[in-house]
DNA sequence: TATCTATATTGACATACGTCTATATTTGTC
DNA sequence: GACAAATATAGACGTATGTCAATATAGATA
């Protein structure tokens, strides 16, 4: 039984690639890995045209599927990347390219 | 430069994933993976409970986001997983995992 | 050629998604 | 407490997506 953290779920897996379908989201998850460092939605929000609640959506969806994290500091909120949940997809996307059957 | 195979793009990488945010889809990829050997469409069919042509539709999708591939034999098509593709799907995501800067 | 089987395409329709404006909420400052 | 700044929520609206029934296409067989 090969266990893949977070998602063994055929649903948390559909939900998190969902998450990532949009060219926005996945600009919005690079531009956080790209910054090192958790980045606050005003910073995000600058980097795009895009209206602040469009943005502020889209966050949310990637929260809800557990792909970014949030941290408030005053009237800020700072988004940085849940790593884990990341691996645990890439994981699960890689067990579909293994023969079936091969553990490891 | 750290080079992704097939998906360097933004924009490959997000079809990949809008590719696999359908459970039907993201079934039908564990469903060829599970069989280990190439599936037709019309044992596909079988698995859903869905209309010929909604699994026809699904299984296009699929095959131009490059996750799968077709091979046609008589009159049936057989459908079997582009594992590059989806190594490379996971290798980008894992990136997102590692901090930025680290080539391996 | 006629016909059957497997698959793909078309067109229609309902639902989901992305976007906006307007508004609410939360926190800090005076 | 009043106000300003940052973020989130609500509601509206157009477009994209998933589904089906109907039809077309391609290959096999008689």
């Amino acid at each position: 039984m090969i266990d893949t953290p977070q998602i063994a779920q055929n649903d948390a897996l559909v939900a998190c690639c969902k998450a990532l379908a949009s060219p926005i989201r996945m600009s919005i998850v690079g531009l956080i890995h790209a910054a090192n460092e958790p980045l606050c939605a005003c910073d995000i929000e600058q980097s795009f045209d895009l209206s602040q609640p469009t943005i502020s959506h889209h966050l949310r969806i990637l929260r809800d599927a557990g792909i970014i994290a949030a941290t408030s500091r005053g009237t800020n909120v700072y988004y940085h990347i849940e790593r884990a949940q990341l691996v645990a997809l890439a994981c699960c996307i890689e067990q579909f390219a293994q023969p079936n059957g091969v553990s490891a």
